[in-house]
RNA sequence: GGCCGCGUGGUGGAAUGGCAGACACUGGGGACUUAAAAUCCCCUCCCGGGAAACUGGGGUGUGGGUUCGAAUCCCACCGCGGCCA
């Protein structure tokens, strides 16, 4: 088989590398170590799509590559396969959910196997294995273990909880209780997005606009027992240690926004407790109850003296104690219409606001006045403390929320001059200030000529404001539009939410913002009004989920005599892990928000040290497992231990982790928490877990053409007279048809080519029609129909093929498209390769004559030291596509070689070896038959004394323009240069009878030459 | 609406202050072949002149700026994508 045969050589490497162990990873190595993980993939029915192998193909090839510079690699594999669609098709077929998994995790191994990919499989990892997330749920114990200590900035175990004295006194219970209250592990009744179509509760993050992000069910809000992490007690070092890894500036800003840190001050406003008895008549009993402050969270304490109204949360607990009777009905209908809406829905800045009054007042701290207390949904029972001081001259709800409700709108800062100069009130009061258009002018006003009536009313209303300030100064509109703000804010279309001067605010006006809040918030403090205060966005963490196929909680909850829960909890311990689930003959969700786990009788009661106890139902969310496969790949087998401290200490950070953008907040923070948990209770040793981020850009479909519906319809015969596939799909509301060539496979995409095709004024058409086409690459499918295979790539191209064109696309980073054609570009370029080590002619597979040992030419060793340099460069930083290009090049340089020597060609297949190994293993047998595999080769070094050619052409410009090449000696030096450049005939010709002014030489590079 | 990123041939892309379009795909022409496939060679940013070797001009979303010199740096606008609201 003297061809190029893939189908040969790739399953024969595979088998010899798999058989000797190659890739097997020793724990102990003297090497450097470099720890280059891919994140690993949730096994779906689907199997793999070619999308994935595009991270592991770039980890691969820099696996193979630090091998080769003499660095002990870890590079392992592993499955996350807890998850819903295993549970769901559980719930279709009936098969148990491990059948499935185990069928999926085979396929997607065999796939992943089949590109030839270097991975450790010792050290294969499957978080539904029960060895494996019997340590999921020890770290689940280890967080309901830990507390954190605010003072010392670190978690510690639960029993150096200083206990508060009168809690002592009150003896264990109380002890117990309290503990409870600070653990990292809680339990608490918080309303919830629960989802009826999938049977669960789900994170916030897991609801798209109010639907569930998998199936898009809706998803409704109501309040439910549940498991928690308390991450936001780590909000502060998740958040400054961002700063210690290299990520990409976007994902740590995502992270950055979705912590959302902000500094402020809590205010304590008293509510009014006269007007309540006086207006509605509130009997005495409940005013005594009332608790007598609502506390709010503002980052801009400075604007306390424009809030005009208070705003609660519709869940807030204070909200029935204080609705007057009259209100209430309005109040009880407002609160079950929010419960309904999303968290989304309710906040979005576009929507029309909607509230309503609960006929309570607060008194304005700052000074004395009273505000009415309304209740609306743009503010949420989660974020701050629920409620609000609403601002309405300086916060965009709050100035949308006044408008609509007619409540009073008091600017307290005044917009520095640029921000007034774009506004239309500058407009108007510019023209009428400049006197340009009599009909600007404000005697128009005070006795309306007929000319006034072209004016709108807005005009009208900023020229007769703006009039009643009379200065004696200039008549400068910056003036006058600063009056209008101060009159008549409400004539102003935008909110003004910087920062400026203080005004309207007693004796803090003139202040800036800055200063006024650091004043304010002393202040409130001294006077016991209020404090400062750092709010986070980020929430505590819904850790448990009413399903089936999860890791179930290693928690107990003690009974009473009369079966009713104590609220006492117990752990299990270490040696009754791993809690396996037990089986179950029907999975289906209880519709109700009780997990199925209930309907296991015997697994769910448990008599333990002679007391009766009922075990947690719900399970672990799927990203329990993902949050620390990192480290059980350093000890996958280790029965005693979570891992072996002296492995971790060897093999931690992660020197690059390679994956996808859409994990960007949740798995990286998550895994981020429960890293520093672990480090802070003395288990790992770095506080960072991936030191180093690279996300893989998405991979579309091939570029397709399509239709709008409408002329689908028009056209259906004239498509099938054309044999074209149609396929009808909704994209953005509107339905399209994409246009396909039909095939014998029907499951085989193929798209309309490049020759159906016809441009006509910057139009794409159908060939021969007046039918427009638009083409666009989208995201691969199944609804479109435009998902790639990569078992039908690699039967047709092979493996490495794939894998090379995987990396030739372009960036890593990148979006783009995938081609069929361009594999079969990168698959000719391999057949080059082959071809130009062995005869195709011949019989048997032997290298050809024209590989001889000879010394090579100067000009290609030249070419092979500057090929090494840019490979090696490329590799260095990610370039993946451009180390490809300068190998085709040498490629291409090599081809027409009649003698082609046997050393360069040995250098040549180690520079490609990491990219299409198979091929690289199969010449390298060729071409030095000692060696058993080239994976452990030392790397080529280029020689820099060799890279540079003796002559070189050097462009010589005029004004920066192209006008003459030299070809000269590589070294020759600045003076020289720019005499050979002004000797230059075209240049003579060009220069003659004009001054050069001067003339920029850089070395080895080109020549400009001013003229004027 | 805010923040971040990106706009280069028919297509994917290369060049990150110094020859725009490397490398590939597509298309065109030629060689080999009885023929086809495969392979090899040449051409392929746009407009103009020339029989040809060649040659003139324009050109990196648009407009401005900095610089001897800008795809690259700065400002504004337009368009696309992502995230957040």
């Amino acid at each position: 088989m003297p061809a190029y045969n893939p189908k040969v050589i790739e399953p024969r490497w595979q088998r010899f590398w798999e058989e000797n162990k190659t890739f097997r990873t020793p724990d102990v190595s003297d090497k450097p170590k470099y720890y280059i993980l891919d994140m690993f993939p949730y096994p779906s029915g689907a199997g793999l799509h070619v999308g994935h192998p595009e991270g592991y193909t770039a980890t691969d090839i820099l696996a193979r590559y630090k091998r080769m510079r003499g660095f002990n690699v870890l590079h392992p594999m592993g499955w996350d396969a807890f998850g819903l669609p295993a549970e769901q098709y559980a719930i279709e077929t009936g098969t148990h959910p491990r059948e499935t998994t185990q069928k999926n995790i085979d396929t997607f191994r065999r796939q992943i196997k089949m590109l030839g990919f270097s991975y450790d499989w010792d050290r294969e990892v499957d978080t539904t294995d029960p060895g494996y997330f019997k340590w999921t749920q020890w770290i689940f114990l280890e967080l309901f273990d830990t507390w954190y200590d605010h003072a010392q900035k670190r978690g510690g175990p639960i029993k150096e909880l200083p206990i508060p004295a009168d809690v002592q006194a009150k003896g264990p219970v109380a002890v117990r209780a309290y503990q409870d209250t600070k653990r990292l592990a809680y339990q608490a009744e918080i309303p919830v997005n629960w989802c009826e179509a999938l049977g669960t509760v789900l994170a916030n993050e897991e609801v798209v606009d109010g639907k569930s992000e998998r199936g898009g069910h809706p998803v409704v809000r109501m309040p439910l027992r549940q498991w928690m992490l308390r991450i936001t007690d780590y909000a502060d070092r998740l958040l400054e240690d961002l700063d210690k890894v290299e990520w990409p500036h976007a994902i740590k800003e995502m992270q950055r926004n979705w912590i959302g840190k902000s500094e402020g001050a809590e205010v304590d406003f008293r509510l009014r407790i006269a007007d309540l008895r006086l207006k509605d008549r509130v009997p005495q009993s409940a005013i005594s109850n009332l608790q007598s402050d609502i506390r709010v969270f503002t980052t801009r304490p400075d604007t306390l003296f424009g809030a005009t109204y208070m705003v609660l949360s519709p869940e807030h607990p204070l909200v029935d104690q204080i609705t007057t009777p009259m209100q209430k009905k309005a109040v009880d209908e407002y609160k079950v219409e929010a419960a309904r809406k999303s968290d989304l829905e309710r906040t979005e800045l576009t929507k029309r606001k909607t509230g309503v009054f609960t006929g309570a007042y607060a008194v304005n701290p700052v000074n004395g006045e009273s505000v009415p207390v309304w209740i609306a949904d743009y503010v949420l029972l989660s974020y701050g403390t629920g409620a609000i001081m609403a601002v309405p001259a300086h916060d965009e709800r709050d100035f949308e929320f006044a408008k609509q409700f007619r409540l009073p709108i008091r600017p307290v800062v005044m917009p520095p001059a640029a921000w007034l100069a774009k506004t239309k009130v500058f407009g108007v009061v510019h023209k009428m200030l400049s006197g340009s258009d009599p009909l600007y002018s404000q005697k128009h006003m005070d006795a309306p000529s007929p000319g006034a009536a072209t004016l709108s009313q807005f005009e009208v209303q900023v020229i007769r404001r703006a009039g009643r300030f009379v200065s004696a100064q200039p008549r400068d509109p910056h003036k006058y539009a600063e009056q209008v703000y101060r009159d008549a804010v409400e004539l102003f279309d935008e909110c003004f939410v910087g920062d400026g001067v203080a005004m309207n605010s007693g004796s803090f006006n003139g202040q800036t913002t800055a200063e006024f809040k650091a004043r304010i918030t002393a202040w409130l403090e001294k006077e016991k009004k209020g404090q400062r205060k750092v709010n986070y966005k980020l929430r505590d963490w819904i850790f448990s989920r009413q399903r089936y196929w999860g890791e179930p909680f290693p928690i107990l909850h003690e009974l009473d005599a009369a079966g009713k829960p104590t609220g006492v909890v117990e752990t299990l311990s270490l040696e009754e892990l791993p809690l396996t689930l037990p089986e179950l003959a029907d999975y289906k969700p209880t519709g109700k928000p009780e997990p199925p786990l209930g309907k296991a009788k015997d697994w769910v009661e448990v008599t333990r040290n002679g007391k009766r106890h009922r075990r947690e139902t719900n399970t672990m969310p799927q990203w329990a497992g993902s949050c620390w496969y990192y480290l059980r790949y350093l000890d996958a087998k280790n029965e005693k231990q979570i891992c072996d401290p002296e492995k971790q200490k060897s093999w931690l950070p992660i020197d690059l982790y390679v994956g996808g953008a859409e994990h960007a907040v949740l798995h990286l923070l998550y895994a981020r928490f429960w890293h520093k948990v672990l480090f802070d209770r003395g288990h790992i040793s770095t506080p960072e877990p991936f030191q180093k981020l690279v996300n893989q850009g998405m991979i579309l479909g091939e570029m397709d053409y399509h239709v709008p519906r409408a002329v689908y319809e028009a056209n259906k015969s004239e498509f099938a007279r054309m044999n074209l596939q149609t396929v009808l799909v909704t994209e953005e509301k509107k339905e399209i048809c994409i246009l396909r060539n039909l095939s014998s496979d029907p499951s085989k995409y193929s798209p309309l080519n490049e020759e159906q095709i016809e441009k006509r004024d910057d139009k794409n058409f159908l060939k021969g029609t007046k039918i427009e086409l638009v083409g666009k690459a989208e995201k691969m499918s199944k609804a479109r129909g435009n998902v790639i295979n990569p078992d039908e790539v690699v039967d047709e191209y092979g493996a490495d093929s794939l894998r090379l064109f995987e990396m030739f696309m372009g960036p890593l980073e990148a979006t783009k498209p995938w081609s069929m054609r361009g594999v079969e570009g990168v698959f000719r370029f391999l057949n080059r390769v082959w071809r130009l080590m062995v005869d195709e002619r011949c019989e048997e597979l032997k290298l050809s004559d024209v590989v001889q040992d000879v010394e090579p030419e100067k000009e290609t060793r030249r070419f092979l030291h500057q090929t090494i340099q840019r490979v090696t460069g490329d590799l260095d930083s990610m370039s993946f596509n451009t180390a490809i290009a300068a190998m085709m090049e040498f490629t291409n340089h090599l081809t027409p070689l009649k003698i082609r020597p046997r050393s360069v060609l040995r250098t040549f297949v180690l520079l490609l070896s990491p990219f299409a190994p198979h091929l690289a293993e199969e010449l390298w047998r060729l071409l030095d038959s000692g060696q058993q595999t080239l994976a452990f080769e030392p790397w080529p070094k280029y020689d820099a004394s060799l890279l540079k050619a003796d002559t070189i052409e050097v462009p010589v410009q005029i004004n920066g323009k192209l006008r003459s090449k030299l070809t000269v000696a590589a070294d020759m030096n600045a003076a020289s240069l720019e005499q050979a450049a002004l000797a230059d005939e075209k240049i003579r010709a060009l220069t003659e009878g004009k001054t050069v002014r001067k003339v920029i030489v850089i070395p080895g590079k080109l020549v400009n030459i001013v003229v004027g």
